[in-house]
DNA sequence: CCTGAACTGTTCGATGTCGAACAATACGAG
DNA sequence: CTCGTATTGTTCGACATCGAACAGTTCAGG
């Protein structure tokens, strides 16, 4: 039933499947997040690089002076990773360094005034966005993919051996 | 009841949530795609480079002979950065570039022998991952979720304005 | 106190993806 | 046929992310 096209044969019109591969999560997942990730991006093209980092300013926000290794557990991405990011969200004004005093290898990250005011923006931006994502899709589908994505997220993660 | 933990507290344990943004399908989405994309490619580090490209090689099985602009499009990526994955993958000898006899401009993709070996076996292993991605979930949780990424590529996929 | 293991942010080289440009080819309007 | 436009694969420079290495710092055990 659910054949968007004959597999292997050479349809004239619309995209191409990847026959039973493209019933597995992974797969779609990967898809819809490039798309959705560079669709916002280019949207919001005048905004610097904020809101390729949104996710990170939105976890900064809610969880002020935390270690950057911390932020980048929570944004799955690599410690020498965010290093270079953070300069370029530190250059832009939008956040800071504040060295520990408990630890003097730790830095405490913030948002500035600025950071504060930008992320409130984009954050209100990122809403419009997932309602044009999820046009057409009930309240109920969207509820129980976000339950599922964190189960996946949460299943993901209790395999990250350090 | 979903709060993960209490925003803004120096909760102990755990990971760090994004607060309000979390609350988005975006945001779990780029979240899901990183960890899940990385945790099969560590799985799979002793495969070659086909891992990072099943999606890419399922499409080509399902429809041989294609052109890479066609190709390109189909797994969300551009058609420069097409090009060096393809000389890769032919170098690995898992895909083969035909010239097109009607355009002299396109080559056709197609897989070789081994190529249908190796995509035959990656096949097997990305539903065993897709099973660990969803532990936990019931079908139905499953179904909806594929039907949501569904329509979310569809709502991105008609606003792409060539 | 001392010493070694673990952790912090950082640098560096390798690889992946992008956007802008390009030559070759196809094709439609006249 | 002819000319302008669109498309195809490609190259190139910019940027993002990674893994491996590093110095500085913390801390537990002896």
């Amino acid at each position: 039933m659910t054949a968007p096209e004959g597999q292997g044969d050479d349809d004239a019109g619309g995209h191409l499947g990847a026959g039973e591969a493209e019933a597995t999560i992974a797969y779609k997942l990967r898809l819809a997040q490039i798309l959705a990730f560079r669709a916002f991006e280019e949207k919001l093209a005048d905004h610097g690089r904020a809101p390729r980092y949104l996710g990170l300013l939105a976890i900064i926000r809610s969880h002020p002076g935390q270690p950057q290794s911390r932020l980048a557990e929570a944004v799955a991405l690599r410690r020498s990773s965010l290093v270079t990011i953070l300069d370029i969200l530190a250059e832009e004004g939008l956040i800071e360094r504040r060295s520990s005093p408990q630890d003097r290898r730790s830095n405490g990250i913030w948002l500035t005034d600025e950071g504060e005011r930008v992320v409130a923006e984009l954050l209100r931006e990122s809403r419009r966005h997932d309602a044009e994502l999820t046009a057409g899709l009930s309240p109920q589908e969207i509820e129980t993919t976000l339950h599922v994505l964190d189960r996946v997220i949460a299943n993901l993660r209790t395999g990250e051996a350090g």
